[in-house]
RNA sequence: GGCCCCGUGGUGUAGCGGUCUAACAUGCCACCCUGUCACGGUGGAGAUCAGGGGUUCAAAUCCCCUCGGGGUCGCCA
């Protein structure tokens, strides 16, 4: 090794010791005379002195060292005089007295501040990633993944689990996500897909008798992106033999209830996890990712609106709609301006409109609430008594401000989401020190597809039906159930899993309801179908998304934040401006013609 | 594909029809400085105001298009 300690270890107890470090120069104060370097390498910062009349060359070299500058510094650690600590630094107690140096490397000036934490354009901070990395928001978050990872590495491998490693270049399948796809050079005209999830292969793992298999796995989909979703993201990919919903759930709830504790002890959780069915936590949230950490409960309102005078919300209803709508507390103030944004965005959504009652604008009993306390261009369409009982059921209390939506159900129940974590934001009633972890389950096993009315699995393919739901695969289909579980945290979807099928004549029966021939079943899946009969147990899983859990512990809104070399909302990774063109010997390799289109 | 937001010295911001020959902070360069730690002091260099077109007597500022970035709807079994 070419340095003996790192500049973050040193401290009081190497007073005296002849050291050697290596790193960069993160500040250079020179006073003339004396110069004072703050020499950073991955462990943190050290202060060193370079006095001429202990070292005339090194003072010279360290005139000439700039920010960055990659050096080696050998010397003497020594207690700082009195009165010159530096308590802000974690080894302000000690310097080291320069005796020999050398420059190993100068530097341009960084295209950005690496040792000042301020925002920098991020296409630039993509561009120079190794110098964003430098900094110590990225190296600390860097940092953190990788804790979470350990973590759970160690975590599943005390419970028995195996990492299996699967490959990379499978076969496409035109279900799911869009593939993306590896052209094959020995065969022509064939592709490989890369892997939107190690599914089937973890199930054949089941068969294969592994009984319990992890994997950090690599996923690749083709769709756009969002601030949570990379073309390439990692998955804690785990499966299991033998088990029922309630082994996973509970699984899931130890190993992430004991990484908080252990990563991140500062933050709060809920526990257990709350567990919400689907119809649940559509009917109180509007969505089956909810953000726990506050309440807002959407409430139904549609009956006591349905024989009203106000015609927006009778003719959703008798249109096969509903009223729903949340408290917002104490916002009866709420100017003419801060309304008009709350209707911005759910017209951004696809809203007509939104309908706001504000309850008068002093505090009191709801029973004294009287019409001209109102404030609403729908108050003259409704009684008071109407509004007192929407109030009511909103949990309202004078002083609140009601946020009211009428139209298709999904509509609704996407803006009342909107609006309450917009709500919740503004007040502030999301802790950010809190993780509200939760679990939802009983969600329908298939969904209709309006446009192509055909049944579709709202999990996957493979999710297993409740049991006491399988009669209903024939005679109603919207009325099973799957195993299928997700669980939630501050809004995000963090990870879905669920008990598959097992044995071949149900899941050859599921994919003759979503419509397919036996032809396509036999080569898309022939190769599971066939696994299953070679003595499939009972198995399932589930799958968390580690880019967007770090995210979270991390405190950041989006996961390129936890990514080294994440690509941009455009897909371009900006280190290496990929994806670019290739030569035309590449494209006759791989019996490849692009088309002008 | 739709909608919304952003683009001003290296970096971060201000300026939002004329006083802009573009301001401030920091960084950079030079000189001074032996106890600083966001060192300090003096001086200096550094910007086709993303690009193109238009409106206007006059555009960084208003309008249109393009490019780039971000957020989101659709999409993401």
């Amino acid at each position: 090794m070419l340095k003996s300690h790192s500049c973050g270890e040193l401290n009081k107890e190497h007073v005296g010791a002849q050291i050697t470090l290596a790193g960069w120069v993160d500040r250079r104060r020179d006073h003339g005379g004396l110069i004072f370097i703050d020499l950073r390498d991955r462990e943190g910062i050290v202060q060193v002195v370079f006095n001429p009349g202990i070292s005339k060359p090194c003072h010279e070299i360290a005139s000439e060292m700039r920010s960055e500058y990659v050096v080696r510094i050998s010397g003497e650690v020594a207690l700082r005089p009195p009165g010159t600590e530096n308590p802000k630094l974690a080894t302000g107690d000690i310097e080291v007295i320069a005796h020999n140096t050398d420059i190993i490397n100068p530097s341009k000036t960084p295209p950005f501040y690496i040792n000042e934490d301020i925002e920098v354009d991020e296409n630039l901070r993509l561009q120079y990633r190794y110098l964003d990395i430098r900094r110590a928001r990225m190296k600390e978050n860097l940092l953190l993944r990788y804790r979470v990872v350990k973590f759970i590495r160690d975590f599943l491998d005390a419970k028995g689990f195996i990492e299996v490693e699967t490959p990379m270049l499978i076969k496409s399948t035109p279900e799911g996500a869009r593939d993306y796809l590896v052209p094959s050079r020995l065969h022509p005209g064939k592709f490989y897909a890369l892997p939107q999830s190690p599914q089937q292969l973890k199930q054949l793992l089941m068969v294969a008798g592994v009984e319990k298999y992890f994997q950090i796995a690599r996923c690749f989909r083709d769709e756009d992106l969002r601030a949570d979703r990379q073309p390439e993201f990692t998955q804690l990919d785990l499966e299991m033999s033998f088990i029922e919903e309630e082994d996973i759930l509970s699984l899931l709830e130890e190993l992430f209830t004991s990484m908080v504790e252990t990563v991140k002890p500062e933050m709060r959780l809920i526990k257990p996890f709350p567990r919400l069915t689907y119809t649940q936590t559509m009917e109180r949230y509007g969505t089956d990712k909810p953000d726990l950490r506050f309440g807002l409960e959407i409430g139904d309102l549609s009956d006591i609106t349905a024989q009203s005078d106000f015609s927006v919300f009778r003719s959703a209803i008798a249109g096969g709609g509903k009223v729903k709508g949340i408290c917002a507390p104490g916002c009866a103030t709420y100017t003419r301006h801060q309304l008009d944004e709350l209707n911005k965005i759910v017209k951004v959504l696809g809203a007509t409109g939104l309908t706001t009652i504000a309850l008068g604008t002093s505090v009191g009993s709801l029973d004294d609430l009287t019409v001209e306390m109102l404030r609403s261009v729908a108050a003259k369409f409704l009684t008071l008594d109407q509004i007192k009982e929407m109030a009511g059921r909103l949990g309202a209390k004078m002083g609140d401000l009601l946020l009211i939506m009428a139209g298709k159900s999904e509509l609704v129940d996407m803006a009342l989401d909107e609006l309450r974590r917009e709500i919740g934001y503004r007040l502030k009633l999301a802790d950010p020190k809190m993780l509200a972890f939760a679990f939802i389950w009983d969600y329908p096993l298939l969904e209709m597809n309006e446009k192509t009315e055909r049944w579709e699995p709202m999990h996957h393919l493979f999710t297993a039906p409740k049991d006491e739901d399988v009669p209903f695969l024939d005679t109603a289909p919207e009325r099973v159930r799957g195993k299928h579980y997700d669980m939630v945290c501050n809004g995000y979807e963090i990870a879905g899993g669920s008990i598959r099928i097992h044995t071949s004549h149900l899941q050859r029966k599921i994919f003759r309801l979503l419509g397919y021939t036996d032809e396509e079943v036999d080569e898309r899946f022939g190769h599971l179908l066939e696994a299953f009969d070679y003595g499939a147990p009972i198995h399932g899983g589930v799958a968390p998304g580690i880019d967007r859990i770090v995210m979270l512990l991390a405190g950041e809104e989006n996961i390129r934040e936890v990514i080294a070399f994440p690509k941009t909302q455009s897909a371009v990774d900006l280190t290496f401006n990929a994806p670019s063109s290739v030569t035309e010997e590449q494209l006759i390799e791989l019996h490849l013609r692009l088309r002008d289109d």
